[in-house]
DNA sequence: TTGCTCCTCACGTCACGTGAGGTGGC
DNA sequence: TTGCTCCTCACGTCACGTGAGGTGGC
């Protein structure tokens, strides 16, 4: 668990955190080039949080039934996740924490109907899969969280932990819905996210609105960038309700290997949402 | 290749068609109980096309670096995909065709606005990706087709294979296009669909025009669909213009790990166009 | 009948984690 | 100094394909 002077990871703090035993990420290294963390002078390894982060990502998909080879291979290829230190300027929404550290996801324009077809498809599909969601959600106003009221108190119900940022009076939990006050001038004011954290169901939607109405927005289904959108989210709770006993994130990443079912349900049920409106 | 009186195949014939040894078939069948062909009184093995077709599945995820126990459990889980003969009143179009086969697939009641647009983004994916994709549209009429024309240009100079479904005034190859007159009368007359079948860009939007001019849809990146809708389509030109020398179906199925990425870019390619219009 | 298929037993190779054993930097 | 880390060499187990060897149904 120590950190060095230089900040690097020691090879036994490496192997704390992944589980891995110390021979392993020596051999991993000889065989396959993988990590390959910075060296002092006389020779001793430094990994950082991006190595722990690959590996986690070479375990998932170990799991789910991958060669060593192979899993190195796509963990190789996944986009960098930038480490910086959570920053209260910078990352005072979900959205803006998510591009600062995953440059890589791709922005889209929306209207306000098509976020709230989104959300929808996104609520609807933790609330078919039922496999005790985490949820998050940003919702600017009092009145828009409870136009939502009705769907978020079944969610609340059906899930392991919820999170509601809105303009409330007061920071408080109510019939286990952690209600967060926004301050007066927060850039959570402009913020509309949806985050579903689950094995089966898990989805993330999370736009800031601009002055013309429209939405700077990304959403998608990758398990990594959902955990991060709750990680944030919790982080978030923390900073402006640091008395409220928000649960911490679930400990099992999404199932990568269920990505398309996921992808392609929720796209169908914003594609009706749309359709139909 | 034999086929025995009782219609099944012989441990050889699989072998041949999918490049297994036959102790290897033998194999597997004992150590993980897959695939679990019939017998015969007197023990022989009679295996059917839709084992044929998960061993397939199998070797696809063993490519992919999956382990054979981990391949043959995620063949063990996919749909069945129901094997009849091509019947020309039964497969008169893609969508027909997909749906006798894939009962599983969700269908959906989309506005031409919204066919539109699944179809504009599954197009400028193939575009972007440009992996020699084989193309397969149907257009109900030579008016629509024309509206489509500049990108199908682009599409069919890019791709391996085109071929297009319209009330032309006759069949012939065009610029590389394969036009295929639709006979008065015929289903094809009501259907809308685009397949784009290559490694990165797969692709499939399927529907047919109802009285009301809303179309009964399914769309899916699952790449053993993808390539379903193109066989299909290779089947319904065959049959409507038999002298047109339309190429094979490729030979390589899409990449079953890009799947995710696929759904997701398409799906925000469809919002961007819904959102814009 | 010929050639194919049945079965069991066993082997060979490769992937991958683990451990020993002696060394030098932190 | 203590405990950690370095390295190499090697082993053990398991997954998986292959082959032999004798048999009986197609």
């Amino acid at each position: 668990m120590s950190r060095s002077v230089e900040g690097g990871l020691t090879i036994s703090a490496v192997a704390a955190r992944t589980g891995l035993s110390v021979p392993v990420l020596r051999a991993w290294e000889q065989r396959h080039g993988f990590p390959t963390p910075a060296r002092l002078e006389g020779g001793h390894r430094r990994y950082d949080d991006e190595d722990v982060a690959r590996i986690q990502r070479v375990l998932d998909e170990r799991r789910a039934g991958r060669s060593l080879e192979a899993a190195i291979d796509i963990a190789r290829r996944s986009p960098e996740v930038v480490h910086a230190p959570p920053d209260a300027r910078l990352d005072g929404t979900i959205h803006a924490g998510l591009r600062r550290r995953r440059p890589d996801l791709d922005v889209h324009i929306l209207s306000r109907r098509t976020m709230l077809a989104i959300s929808h498809a996104i609520e609807d599909e933790a609330l078919a899969m039922a496999d005790r969601p985490t949820i998050t959600g940003a919702f600017q106003t009092v009145e828009a969280y409870e136009r939502a009221l009705p769907r978020w108190r079944e969610l609340a119900r059906s899930g392991a932990s919820t999170v509601v940022f809105a303009d409330f009076p007061r920071s408080r939990t109510h019939r286990g819905v952690h209600q967060v006050k926004i301050p007066a001038g927060a850039p959570l004011t402009r913020e509309w996210a949806v985050v579903c954290d689950a094995p089966r169901s898990a989805a993330v939607l999370a736009g800031w609105e601009r002055a013309d109405g429209r939405f700077e927005a990304v959403w998608t289904v990758e398990p990594e960038v959902v955990r991060l959108a709750t990680d944030i989210g919790r982080h978030l709770a923390a900073t402006h309700a640091p008395r409220l006993a928000v649960e911490p994130s679930p400990t099992t990443l999404p199932d990568a290997t269920d990505g398309l079912r996921r992808a392609t349900a929720v796209t169908n049920r914003v594609l009706a949402y749309l359709d139909r409106g």
